[in-house]
DNA sequence: CCGGATCCTACAAGATACTG
DNA sequence: CAGTATCTTGTAGGATCCGG
C-alpha cells in the first residue's frame, strides 16, 4: 500500500497493527480474559490454527499480547493482553457501539 | 471466514464494514470534509482508482457515505458521509489515541 | 496440547488503458 | 473530471500433515 502515514495519521498505524479480518476478533476475546490456544480456536469459530497462530505472533512482536508457556504435560500456554493490548477495550467498545446502530449490513441496500 | 457474528459481537459488523487498509481510511478523509472524487485520491497517495471506487460503492451500498452528481461541465462528484458515517468519528478518534499511545510500530519488538 | 511447514484459495488492491 | 475494464499481484487466511 505504501501509505507514508500522514502527521496526525495514528489511524493508519492502527490498522498496521490490527489488519486482517481476524486480528480485532482476537482482541475482542482476550478482552475477556486470558485465553489458552484451543480455547481461543474454539471462540473462534472457523479460524485455522495457522491464521490464530500467524497473528498472536505478530501481536507478540508489538507488544500487545504476551505469550507464558508452561512446562507442564500435557503442555499450556496462556495468551494475555499486555497493558497496550488492554488499550484497546475503548477503540472495540466504540467498535461495538456504532456497529449495533447500523440497521443492517445486507438490508442497508434497501434503505 | 464465516464467522457467525456472535450475539454481542458488533466488533464483526463493524470489520465487514469497514473491510480492507483502505476503507478506514477514505472514511478518514471524509470525516475532515466532503470530498470529490480526485480531492480523495490526491488525499489518499497511493490508492487506485479501481479501489477508490470499489471502496465508495460499498459505503454507498451500506448506507455510509452519499454520491451527489453534478452535471456540470466539467463533471463534478461530491462524496459525503451519512449521519451513519459520522458515527464512525468516535470509532477512529478511538484508534487514533490509542495508536498514539504506541511506542513504534516496528521498534515494539525491541521493547 | 501447541503450533510450525507447506501448499493453495480468496479477495483487496495495483497498473494501465480507455470512455461519458 | 470521474470513473470503467481488464489483468496481475500481494497477503490474509484455509487445509492438511506432522513435530515438540
Amino acid at each position: 500500500m505504501s501509505n507514508p502515514c500522514l502527521p496526525e495519521c495514528g489511524v493508519a498505524r492502527f490498522l498496521t497493527l490490527l489488519n486482517g479480518p481476524w486480528a480485532t476478533l482476537i482482541v475482542r476475546e482476550l478482552l475477556k480474559a486470558p485465553h489458552r490456544f484451543t480455547e481461543l480456536r474454539e471462540a473462534l469459530p472457523g479460524i485455522s490454527p495457522h491464521t490464530l497462530t500467524s497473528r498472536l505472533r505478530q501481536f507478540e512482536r508489538h507488544g500487545i499480547v504476551t505469550r507464558t508457556a508452561y512446562a507442564e504435560i500435557p503442555p499450556r500456554v496462556e495468551y494475555e493482553l499486555t497493558p497496550l493490548g488492554e488499550g484497546l477495550r475503548d477503540v472495540l467498545e466504540a467498535m461495538g457501539t456504532w456497529a449495533m446502530a447500523v440497521p443492517d449490513p445486507d438490508a442497508a441496500v434497501t434503505a
